[in-house]
DNA sequence: GCTATTTCGTCATGGCAGTTTACAAATTAG
DNA sequence: CTAATTTGTAAACTGCCATGACGAAATAGC
């Protein structure tokens, strides 16, 4: 059972699966699970008039999934209202878990999170991964995802999935990394590598940062572009609450959309793409500095302090970047646009020149660029909530497993 | 009951409608008219096997079509495999209708396609439609459309919605133009001019155009851009099949892509859009030609002729696409572009330069970039095919209204 | 304090959708 | 002409949700 969790699911006319009562009701726990998870703490009653069904109906489901161990009954609410109060329920604490993961260009990081999408256990391991060959990096990855799942194991957490971020390409098969130029990695079958018990997904770092910005963020829109950096430049496009990751998967690579089309030559091929003025190496040259070690504290404290090269830099970077999202926002028309990675921690002085080359270009309303609270969390949240979007998505799949 | 037709149905673990046996009917129902439509003459059996229904269930909804006369049994098939020989289904040529109609600059269309795809009736109204306001405009238009109907009727059609397609901006309500530079309208609200008797939707010309490929196309992917000019320059995104269209409904708007960020102002605010280049005035006035009727037949006439100035014209706009375009891919990834409306009849001169610039801009297999063979024709037939689809989506909705 | 009202959760009943099983009809293979 | 194969349909069956009724547990009004 190795499945892809994120799969794009067929949608639509089109979709060849047969609707069957099976499905029905699948699709309806479904429902009830996203209705306690997203609402906190809900009565059998307030589930049924929220996804429509009635309160007899909603009494099986919550059985069912009450049986398995999914959802608990926290016990009778107290409420100021009229009538028999209900009885509380909500997504239990304990049961499947989803492990989340990260392969940096500094660092390994795994995490395991509940249902609740509290975050159970973590291990890090520092140390860059820079031109290392996959198979140790993945041994050691793997390692931490071991002791993850042990220290979650006491508190009742089984794995339900594993979910890989990595910074670079990763084909529509969500398990190949076809392209990792940090690590300086081609064509790994991660999936190969990594333990076989469960599920796995592999997906671009922006795209797990996209995710988790969508379903962790404050008030995250369904639709916007999550712009996260890693040296390379990359976006996830987030359309109606869900990812667009392209026929083969590359999507989002705003890092080679053409800022100056006659400006220098880019590894890509083309000329003066936008990682060739926002890209990490360029602003550190632009700004006089040296590559190495944690770039970004540096050209965060730099800044910080006032100094008025990096700033300079940073500020080109900035209407680089404008141009670049003038791009995109005419071709997606999205709610708003997220800076997150390394972006967000130097948006400080990345910001104001955006924005203007954005209000510049564009007419109309300006859509609101905003900073990720997530931080460098981002991605390795994004991957471990993606397995356990994935089991609300299927509770009755998971049921099976357990 | 003027529902928009094609709204973006909410879909995946949010969407709100409860999951009830009448919904799985109803869907189960859909999936028999896709088959038999994409199909051709199936039997029920082969549609039990293409839908993963069992016979039984199959015959039940087959009954319950052709009673509803969307369905029409053409008697036994003759094969020559062994076994008792199916007995032919078809869609019906009688029955429900989708009128498609189009605003052209310089014309006015409208045709009635029956559910199995033919154009049964047409009409067109030649004339510039540029500057005049909205009302007799639309006043012709409905007149149009009524001979169109009338003109269906005798033949058993009768009008299922009503689609038109507009060059210019269109509101996510599917009926306000808000802006249509070439008419020089502006937050017209045509779902209030045009009769309320059917279901009305309104769209982007370059969007319906879109989807007549993705419809009528030879071998169209699921995942493409269809690139459409008439003045401003416009692109559907079609994603997994279905349109992207923004959250204000503006997606597409490759016109307004920065191409040289320091060139020309442009009357969007910004500088150096690729409407600056490739759009028809600025092609027009690079070639030396002045602004009149049959603005693309001129052009293609010269470029046809050998004239210079126009060939070079053409060329430095196919560059300029070239440019947008890359960026285009590095976002969106698509399986290919399809160059469709104005652009199409100039393809000849535009396409070397074009695909020139993107092979050197963009690393990888070169995405095929192929031109529409629906030529002007596009517009006016996805909209017409946008009412078709919506009874194929669900055909119990129409049954109720027949 | 007591009764009426309101709301919750559950149960029994019923309708509806697709599956299973069986069978007659219509064709080909030998 | 018989056996094998495939189609379409009917009857019985299972599963799922809706309906309606009921007891349980709270509040509101007197």
């Amino acid at each position: 059972m190795t499945a892809p969790l994120h799969e794009a699911r067929p949608t639509g006319p089109g979709r060849a699966l047969p609707d069957t009562q099976q499905g029905m009701r699948r699709r309806n726990l479904a429902r009830v699970m996203h209705a306690v998870s997203a609402e906190g703490p809900l009565s059998r009653a307030a589930v049924a008039s929220r996804i429509g069904l009635t309160r007899a109906a909603v009494s099986t489901l919550v059985d069912e999934l009450i049986r398995t161990g999914l959802i608990e009954e926290l016990g009778p609410e107290r409420p100021g209202r009229v009538g028999r109060p209900g009885s509380a329920l909500a997504v239990s604490g304990r049961g499947p878990s989803g492990i989340g993961a990260e392969i940096g260009v500094d660092h390994l990081a795994v995490c395991a999170v509940d249902l609740r999408g509290e975050v159970r256990a973590r291990a890090v391991r520092h140390g860059t991964n820079r031109g290392r060959s996959p198979a140790p990096v993945v041994e050691e990855l793997t390692a931490l995802v071991r002791r993850v799942i042990a220290e979650a194991e006491p508190a009742g957490l089984w794995p339900a999935g594993l979910a890989v971020a990595v910074p670079g390409l990763v084909a529509r098969d969500g398990r190949t990394v076809v392209r990792a130029p940090n690590l300086d990695w081609q064509d790994v079958d991660l999936g190969a590598l990594l333990p076989g018990e469960f599920p796995l997904t592999v997906d671009n770092e922006a795209n797990f940062g996209g995710l988790a910005e969508l379903w962790l963020g404050a008030d995250t829109p369904r639709d916007f572009l999550h712009v996260s950096a890693e040296i390379g430049i990359g976006a996830a496009l987030v359309v109606d609450g869900s990812l667009l990751r392209g026929t083969r998967g590359f999507a989002g690579e705003l890092g080679h959309v053409p800022v100056h089309p006659d400006g220098p030559r880019c590894v890509c091929g083309g000329r003066g793409c936008l990682e060739q003025y926002a890209g990490e190496e360029a602003v550190l040259r632009a700004a006089g500095l040296a590559p190495g070690e944690d770039r970004v504290g540096l050209l965060a404290g730099r800044a910080a302090d006032g100094d008025p090269d990096v700033r300079r830099a940073l500020r080109e970077a900035g209407t680089a970047l404008g141009i670049a999202l003038t791009g995109a926002l005419n071709l997606l028309d999205p709610e708003g646009v997220v800076l997150g990675g390394a972006l967000a921690g130097l948006a400080p002085w990345l910001l104001p020149s955006l924005e203007t080359e954005l209000s510049r270009r564009t007419a109309g309303p300006a859509r609101p660029v905003s900073v990720s609270r997530l931080g460098p969390e981002g991605p390795l949240l994004g991957a471990a909530h993606s397995v356990v979007r994935a089991v609300l998505d299927d509770p009755a799949a998971v049921a099976e497993r357990a």
